[in-house]
DNA sequence: CAATCGTGTTCTATATTCGAACACAACGTT
DNA sequence: AACGTTGTGTTCGAATATAGAACACGATTG
């Protein structure tokens, strides 16, 4: 068993200032960052200095510290070949259905929104914004994805309560929602394995519909499939 | 004059390595990274170490290094209330005009896509996606925030080749750009100036049509003032 | 079976960072 | 006006977290 060296302190910190704005969404003080870093307030004046040196943080007009669009620059580079390949997929799915559409990958026991993308009329039009993150246990595309793994890597909670509902959408080839993560809506996920990178699924949200679940699915697969032959040939 | 006291090292470096990621597009070793960087292979180590713990860098199968699912979460938080009140007029903006219509703002020399949405019936999708970065002299979502700034705070190299035509701009109350980022595109954009917030603007993208740019102004100057409504009441 | 390329670990001198203290400006209150 | 408050930016010595060399190891490749 390897050692676990201890990590960089100062990078650590930096980051949890970015985490910390984050998750606030409103402009903070840089007394406030301290604070909830626990750390001196000249500390984390450095820090986020050098965190405006870099534009990832800026002032808005009080002073008051903000993240900067430089972060969604950064984060344009996230998996940006599966990006490019998957988002023409999903706009036509949303066309063709009339239904929101969007990519979730896995991160750790998260399932993370990649990118979405909105019919007209959006009723969830807030739904799944790029960057949503909900645990990966709850929502269709959430359980699209663990169907890719070996129950010894779902998350502690999950493996007694998903079995039987996770084999069921692996044998379908693909998972279903209802009222998990947005209420009242209905979701249908199919999975996106990529050789050598992290499990994904495609999905789609809807509130009431004409087509049954099972049609979705067989347009999201032919989606799934485009896009993995595009990426390993 | 205050002075500049220095910023921190470790920090910096590790976002280098978040940029170095983010520009490569590709995973990178450890080792390309440490030689980008100009550092000890060791100290290389150890930041991503540390990046990894926050999960803002994975690893593929392979071992080689990428940037993570994470980062897109924390770029979700960016101006968050802002693309919470512009999407849904985005939104709207692109089914009406069957334009693909974004937000674009200021960082720096640089004009930053915060979010886009694209039309039903999408003829040049893969035009501008959230995280495109570009000079802010170039384009008609640039000008539009150039319009909203004195000449002093404009990229040197822009103030005599644009005054004269972001001055007309100004007047007009939109810029246009034909040509320019996108290849045989043109661009249609309004200034979008909020109280204590970075300038920005909200643009549309199209190839031919039979709207006068006037004409698209107008609905885009509605939606700015929508969107300016909701954020300062 | 070398040679190469990659990862991960250990170690010490020292450069870097920490955190207290100081200086100052803007605002409200009494 | 004097006062406390709340915020920012700067200075500096001591302490420590970091830098970078060196070592160990496993895959691949020739």
């Amino acid at each position: 068993m390897p050692e676990s060296p201890p990590a960089s302190q100062t990078l650590s910190r930096g980051i949890r200032i970015l985490e910390v704005l984050a998750d606030a969404r409103i402009p903070l003080t840089i007394d406030e960052i301290a604070v909830r870093l626990e750390v001196h307030r000249s500390v984390a004046y450095r820090l986020l200095r050098t965190l405006e040196d870099h534009r990832l943080v800026g002032r808005d007009a009080s002073g008051a510290v903000t993240l900067g669009p430089r972060m969604a620059a950064l984060a344009a580079g996230v998996a940006h070949d599966l990006q490019a390949e998957a988002i023409p997929e999903l706009t036509a799915i949303a066309n063709e259905l009339g239904m929101t559409c969007f990519l979730g990958v896995l991160d750790g026991d998260d399932c993370i929104t990649l990118a979405s993308i909105e019919p007209r009329h959006a009723i969830a039009s807030v739904a799944q914004r790029p960057g949503a993150r909900h645990s990966v246990t709850v929502g269709a595309p959430g359980k699209a994805i663990l169907t890719q793994l070996p129950m010894s890597e779902w998350p502690g909670d999950a493996r007694a309560a998903l079995h039987a509902e996770v084999d069921e959408a692996r044998v379908r080839g693909y998972a279903t929602s209802h009222d998990e993560v947005i209420p009242t809506v209905q979701s249908v996920a199919v999975p996106l394995a990529l050789r050598g990178q992290r499990p994904a699924a495609i999905a789609v949200v809807h509130v009431a519909t004409d087509l049954d679940d099972a049609e979705i699915a067989v347009r999201l697969r032919r989606s799934a499939s485009a896009i993995r032959e595009a990426l390993e040939g």
